[in-house]
DNA sequence: TGTCAGGTCCTCA
DNA sequence: TGAGGACCTGAC
């Protein structure tokens, strides 16, 4: 199928760290597992071309999982309006989007992803999927859709350190054992949401805004982790403490913290 | 061989 | 209340 996506770059935007399951293939598409369906993307100018397992409403899947029907020149302009010296920085980023991912799907990531780095995290949600989530055959090969909570329901510690997730084994069984009894997150204010996240053991205040930005679509939220430490302080002269860093992010780029924080990343890398 | 990785928890002062 | 060490383990 065809779709029209506009001036985004499905790689970039795949590869900028918050997509654990994205793999380039020898052609150049993008095979990626999203939570009911595997699809291959092809990139050519303002155009994709999908192939999917699943052919379900595949248009709605695609523009809201890269979040197409969002508004974001809108955005970067009141943006810039606002702060006149992140204009360069949003001119690398006008082809980025923050991704529409599963939210439970992004709790078990994130969880994963503390005091971890991307390849070992990849390697064990991977395992998790192909040991646990329903197999799917797509282009003659098997893939493995992220699991649902009643497949893990009854896991132990000892079958998480199977997965390679280390001392992150109990987490992942505290956040199990709760997630039924949890509020609805999206009944809730975002400083509720974060609280309500926190709960669980091993979702501390970075985890807890990375699910709520890239799982509930939740743009206010700054997830401050050592490298966004590092880049506030070298480049806004804030003190090198998460409290300050805040307060600044909510000043200067309100309810857009988030997508801000993502900007930083992205504009770096092109940087590059 | 040692350090580090997109943090969090726990202990102790 | 906050500073600092411990924590799994694979990649570099």
């Amino acid at each position: 199928m065809k779709i029209e996506v506009g001036n985004i770059n499905i790689e970039e935007i795949l590869f900028s760290g918050s997509c654990f399951r994205a793999v380039k293939e020898d052609d150049g598409s993008i095979t990626n597992i999203l939570s009911d369906r595997v699809v291959n993307i092809k990139q050519n100018g303002i155009y994709i071309e999908v192939l999917s397992s699943n052919n379900d409403n595949l248009e709605h899947v695609i523009y809201e999982y890269f979040d197409l029907n969002r508004d974001y020149n809108k955005i970067n302009n009141e943006l810039i309006r606002k702060n006149k010296d992140i204009k360069d920085m949003i001119d690398l980023c006008l082809n980025y989007r923050i991704l529409n991912q599963d939210s439970f799907e992004m709790c078990i990531s994130y969880i994963i992803s503390q005091n971890n780095n991307v390849k070992r995290i990849s390697n064990s949600i991977n395992l998790l999927c192909e040991k646990y989530g329903k197999e799917i055959l797509f282009n003659n090969k098997k893939y493995y859709l992220f699991p649902k909570y009643e497949n893990l329901k009854n896991l132990t510690i000892e079958d998480y350190r199977k997965l390679g997730v280390g001392f992150r084994d109990k987490y992942l069984v505290d956040f199990i054992d709760k997630y039924p009894k949890l509020k609805d997150i999206n009944t809730l204010s975002t400083i509720d949401a974060l609280n309500e996240l926190m709960k669980i053991k091993g979702i501390g205040l970075k985890v807890a805004s990375c699910i709520l930005l890239f799982g509930y679509k939740r743009l206010d939220v700054f997830p401050i982790d050592t490298w966004v430490k590092h880049y506030m302080v070298d480049n806004y002269n804030i003190k090198n403490d998460i409290k300050s860093i805040e307060r600044f992010a909510k000043e200067n780029f309100g309810e857009y913290s988030g997508l801000v924080i993502q900007y930083m990343f992205h504009s770096k890398r092109n940087l590059k």
